[in-house]
DNA sequence: ATGTGTAATGCAAGCGCTTTCATTACATTT
DNA sequence: AAATGTAATGAAAGCGCTTGCATTACACAT
């Protein structure tokens, strides 16, 4: 079988099945989409014909004729780790539950590619989107709203603004943390964070380490920050840089856990104690922080909770075509073993 | 904007760019599909037209008259925890080299599931399947026959096999661990493994555990098995029951590395130190592996290659029409620290 | 028998695009 | 000036489906 791929011989039709059972291609469609409509005798024979012929409706043909997908759209900057995983899934359930199919593009962190992503998915029909953060150009935001397309924009939040957000802030979530940091006595920090172009939930974070720098006069300036790759070797590497600068931290603050997990890594194997002779913060909460030992101090974010609301936004704002409120959800600090007063020098 | 939706104006179609730069639809269709074949004035003057009316191109009609879709698809057991994420980053980056887009399905390994997403996925137009391990309904495999669905099999392989495959021998792989597991002295064992119905990864992975086991006189009998679904809260208490039982183990071999970590961390929590009063393994060699203290000693399996294969077969099998040959990858014994010889009772 | 209401079915238009084929416009050759 | 070739464009035929409306079949009431 599949052996040598036989002549590619046509696929079935509806109007194939209708002519094989002898029905109009009507019945067919009836059949397959309000079988209460048709007669249980007729139904069987156009189910076998279905079946004798595996056949499937053709997508394209279907959403041309029915003006709807039922499908909802989402871009995320990366499937690789699973920072957004936990979010998505519960945003899938959620859609499916409302009979609506996801379906998720990625766009590495790149501007462009993500604008090409989401064109892509109106085109393939998404009545509605899901977007991380909100930096992106004006015109994408313009296509959008020329097409009504309903948008809700995630993983981050903002009043008074003109978008429709589901999220939280990440500014003030990672003053709480510095506020924490600062409290148990450390002056110099130092900060592994995403490249801040294009990212605003990175920007807003860092910006939140400054503040609180700020207010409890500390030089925002002696801030020693290393912009890279989310990943476990690129924050490894970038904590060993940080430990070789002429005033080394006794803190690192990470963009994120997985920057997090790889300082502390890099940290064992310098042959630093955590939190003894280091300690070392994360942001989002996934899986990793609680696996890695000590399990890692972060911000926790209602991953879940940010899912499921963005679905019912979106599906409500899709069947009474009036746009959703905003809703801000809460972050706290998660304590656990990464974080300790700073080591008497 | 956005904030309350106008009236549904209806969107733009390829006929109201071609009024709006008058020419005909043919032009404005060449113009997005193949520029060069139209003159640089109209061009211009119809891409004017397509960014002042904001037009995106149908995707339906579009696939519906070109009868290409140039959309590959994927359907994984779930996207939640990351033994999947690897590999279909390569999968798509690989496939986007060729021009070929990715839609990904998740069924939460429910064999129902899938065959609603495959169908789905093929009714979307998907021109090709990537499929994980074979456990599935004939009916599946004839209606993807029938429909001559190029679909290669990925995270398995079987030799003389009517399908086509780039993946690895999950049994023998778990056999070369065990041995090594056996080789070290362990006697009575304990496995944690996904549920076995319709998982053929983990049914093969188990067979070789007992395997070697009667190759070495062990009663396979004596094999204490905990059949759990895969998450970090299910791999802790099943390793508890297993702990809990008349003949504890003194090694765990659990499923995949999701488990094993679980299994770490309750073992940590019951105050067991590893590998010293109890020996753990894993399967995949997924990030999660190398991070846990110790590091997880496991089987590391080569995510990326197998991807970038599947890709490339896929994408072949489409342009020649000719199905690719299979392809045996190899796994290896990620050798960590949490295997050791067995604690003398 | 005839009339009426209802459920089952068919007819055919049209969804928005690509593509073949024909036409037109213009440059080049004779 | 006529003939020829070439590049740019347009006309129109579908692609496979849904659905509004028309038709048919049949049960029941008159």
């Amino acid at each position: 079988m599949m052996q040598k791929t036989p002549a590619p011989k046509r696929v079935a039709t509806l109007s194939d099945v209708a002519r094989a059972a002898s029905v109009s291609t009507a019945t067919v469609s009836r059949c397959l989409n309000s079988p209460e409509r048709v007669e249980e005798t007729t139904r069987q024979r156009v189910m076998k014909a279905v079946e004798d012929l595996s056949y499937s409706p053709n997508y394209g043909a279907k959403i041309m004729a029915a003006r709807r997908t039922n499908t909802i759209g989402a871009v995320i900057p990366t499937m690789e780790n699973s920072i957004f995983a936990r979010g998505i899934q519960a945003f899938q359930e959620a859609l499916s539950l409302e009979g609506y199919t996801l379906i998720v593009a990625s766009s590495s962190y790149r501007a462009d590619l993500e604008e090409e992503q989401i064109r892509n998915l109106i085109a393939r029909g998404a009545e509605a989107l899901l977007l991380i953060g909100y930096d992106r150009s004006d015109e994408i935001y313009e296509f959008l709203e020329n097409r009504r397309v309903p948008v809700v924009l995630t993983w981050a939040f903002e009043d008074n603004s003109d978008y429709h957000w589901v999220g939280f802030n990440n500014q003030s979530a990672m003053e709480m943390l510095a506020e924490h940091v600062i409290g148990l006595g450390h002056r110099q920090i130092g900060a592994i964070m995403a490249d801040t172009m294009m990212n605003d939930r990175s920007r807003a974070r860092l910006d939140g380490i400054k503040n609180v720098m700020a207010k409890h006069n500390i030089n925002p300036d002696t801030l020693n920050i290393e912009a890279v790759r989310y990943s476990i070797e690129t924050g490894g590497d970038a904590f060993e840089k940080l430990m070789a600068s002429e005033n080394p931290p006794s803190v690192v603050m990470c963009g994120n856990d997985v920057l997090a997990v790889g300082a502390m890594q890099r940290a064992k194997e310098m042959g630093l104690k955590i939190p003894h002779d280091i300690s070392i913060t994360g942001f989002d909460d996934i899986e990793l922080a609680q696996v890695v030992e000590p399990g890692l101090t972060t911000v926790h974010v209602p991953h879940s909770d940010m899912g499921r609301k963005a679905a019912e936004m979106l599906t409500s704002w899709i069947n009474t075509n009036t746009p959703p409120v905003s809703e801000q959800l809460d972050t706290y600090i998660c304590k656990r073993g990464t974080l300790d007063t700073p080591k008497i020098a």
